[in-house]
DNA sequence: TTGAAAGCGCTAACAT
DNA sequence: ATGTTAGCGCTTTCAA
């Protein structure tokens, strides 16, 4: 019993997690609704400032003191006020608070999507610099796509969130960062690069040079770059436009660019053809670690064993590339540093300091899925005549 | 030239993805400083209400009409607000709107990590179904950690969601979720189970069982059950005491349980231990996918080839196991319509309706890393015995 | 060290 | 269909 899973949901909202893999037949449930603890929460009204002041006999602006500014506060009146709002489990409302002072103390994130580790990560490190400074993070994603880059963006501005992390499809023309320029609030780029605006990010080119060169130590002469979708990654642009570049200067002949429908899969038609006929690639630079195992799937698929016939390496270093067998070689990304300085730039730029553009170091990380070029016959002919 | 990645950091902050290969002696690089379009946003005092009604000769009331219930404005008086309002860039603001309606039209998300796709997924779902209903999501992350998870929840009750979904390591004598009740805002469980609390979740213990049916139809009769640290996880606890009881239901020896000490890695010597003598398992249900392809990696080191030596199988389901080779068999959750159906659920008591806990179906992936049991000369004897 | 008073931006109730 | 008024919870002068 086959079932095609790509398109079939589980229930009544949309899923297309599954592509591979049969379902075993009797493993099948159905939806269960538990009859249960129900009744929707009564809520008394929650305690306020004027509440706990009344209680502790002061002014409401001393229990707004005790929070915000304790050391100006007498210990002991400190104490019974904090005794008394523990008491009623009163906290600050952040909504007033930030009404009140023009501040929110919330930055906002907007990145393509969270399923790829990079950008999980990118968040995490965002999220960590953010809490230092008592900021929260609200992260949006946009799925690659520039409309719903503009929704992100209103949305967040709309929440009044004091300064924005972006990472965009392409920099150049691309209205989001006027939107939020205009929004007033100071943005930073992350895994873009710009002359333009401030960003954070490794030098794309630079990295892609890097991993050419370590195949063409390898003895790789024909690489191919494989890509997603070059208008909805500027970065894979910049790898491949660096990869092309390093490859001349080697003395390569120019690498061949294999852009596939999507970021995250390999088509294995397109697979097909380039690894057909005598100068097929024996190396393939992907321009990020899920295209590089989804490729190294594909190429399994095709018969092509990775590396013995194929050498792989992908982009980003992310964890999973340690588990994969043969390893993943990779050209990683601080992606966790990338989301951390983003954050205190805005953090310091909130604070009156200049936004800073700022290149972090790449790495190559080693892996079982690249290995020297083999000897080919139409190499081995070539030799013979030099 | 080989360097040790685990406790290395790139920059100031701290960054731990890394633990396999070397780094190809060249590819360094230095933080580069750009000196930069800087300076900080100098911003004008944004727009507010009373500024448009003003401008627009109407009354504050007519313009937030206009924004919230444009169907009680005329058109001509609609039109006009709208283009003053689009003039001045202004869009209202979400604080003084929250403060005065009591409501933020925000949720919660309370999640273990979302460097584990499978909880990135739920983001995702949960994001798209609560912005069905113009609600907003903040998502924080705790990494298994019974702390960090009263400070996130503290947190989203400052920031005032209406309700929070929330994934907890266990869900008894746990005070976060009497925190949540005491802020007064409805909430739901996501992943975890429970006879107590509103829920949505898959059968952990069916679905474990369902594995092990799987397995043993296969031919395998000794089954290792691998997790990692179960005090920080219920859900492994459920998938370990569903398989074993499904073993003693199949007459299958009880499976041996493998606490590894993270969720997302394998310690080699432990599978090593495992892995040694005559009874040692042909097959291992690992309780997540991370963990599963962490397996595989470490037995393929031990010199045990999946699924030849052993078999492996692991849970949720994440898009990359189609991607390994082989692809890697998986007891598949719904995380997008986990992370929809409590927003769902979450949005539907804020109108009154009650919780109810939801149970959604898994399903079973096959693949290539789960194959028949080995016919193996200990079992044998042991049938020429009998 | 504490208090009084004003108001951030918006919307809900009531009035017209 | 639109206007008037009051106040959500808090912080921030300014004054004591």
């Amino acid at each position: 019993m086959y079932v095609q899973h790509a398109k079939t949901s589980w229930t009544d909202i949309e899923l297309s997690s599954f592509r591979h893999g049969d379902v075993i037949p009797g493993t099948y449930d159905e939806n269960v609704f538990t009859a249960h603890v129900s009744g929707p929460t009564l809520t008394s009204p929650r305690a306020s400032i004027l509440d706990i002041a009344r209680t502790a006999q002061v002014s409401p602006a001393t229990v707004s003191r005790a929070f915000n500014q304790p050391q100006l506060v007498n210990p002991h009146t400190l104490a019974r006020i904090l005794a008394v709002a523990h008491d009623a489990g009163f906290r600050p409302n952040r909504v007033g608070s930030s009404l009140r002072s023009g501040s929110t103390r919330t930055l906002g994130l907007v990145l393509p999507t969270l399923r790829n580790p990079v950008f999980a990560e990118c968040f995490e490190g965002a999220e960590a610099r953010a809490r230092d400074d008592g900021y929260s993070v609200m992260v949006t994603t946009t799925g690659y796509d520039r409309q719903r880059e503009r929704d992100a963006v209103s949305l967040l501005l709309d929440h009044r969130v004091e300064g924005i992390v972006v990472t965009v499809t392409h920099t150049v023309r691309n209205p989001v960062l006027e939107q939020i320029a205009a929004g007033g609030v100071p943005y930073v780029l992350a895994y873009n690069e710009s002359a333009t605006y401030p960003y954070v990010s490794v030098d794309n080119a630079r990295a892609a040079k890097d991993v050419i060169a370590a195949l063409a130590a390898l003895g790789h002469r024909v690489i191919a770059v494989v890509t997603g979708p070059l208008a909805a990654s500027d970065r894979a642009g910049l790898r491949l436009a660096g990869a092309c570049r390093a490859a001349q200067r080697l003395g390569l002949p120019a690498p061949r660019h294999i852009e596939m429908p999507l970021h995250t899969d390999a088509c294995r038609t397109t697979l097909a053809n380039a690894l057909d006929g005598a100068a097929a690639p024996t190396a393939m630079f992907c321009s990020n670690d899920l295209l590089a195992a989804a490729v190294i799937a594909a190429a399994s698929a095709l018969g092509r064993q990775v590396p013995r016939d194929l050498s792989v390496c992908g982009f980003d270093g992310v964890p999973f590339g340690a588990h994969m067998v043969p390893t993943l070689a990779s050209m990683a990304q601080p992606s966790r540093d990338i989301g951390a300085f983003a954050c205190d730039l805005l953090l310091g730029a909130l604070m009156g300091a200049p936004l800073v553009s700022r290149c972090l170091p790449h790495r190559f990380i080693a892996g079982g899925t690249v290995a020297a070029a083999p000897i080919r016959p139409a190499l081995l002919v070539e030799r013979r005549q030099s």
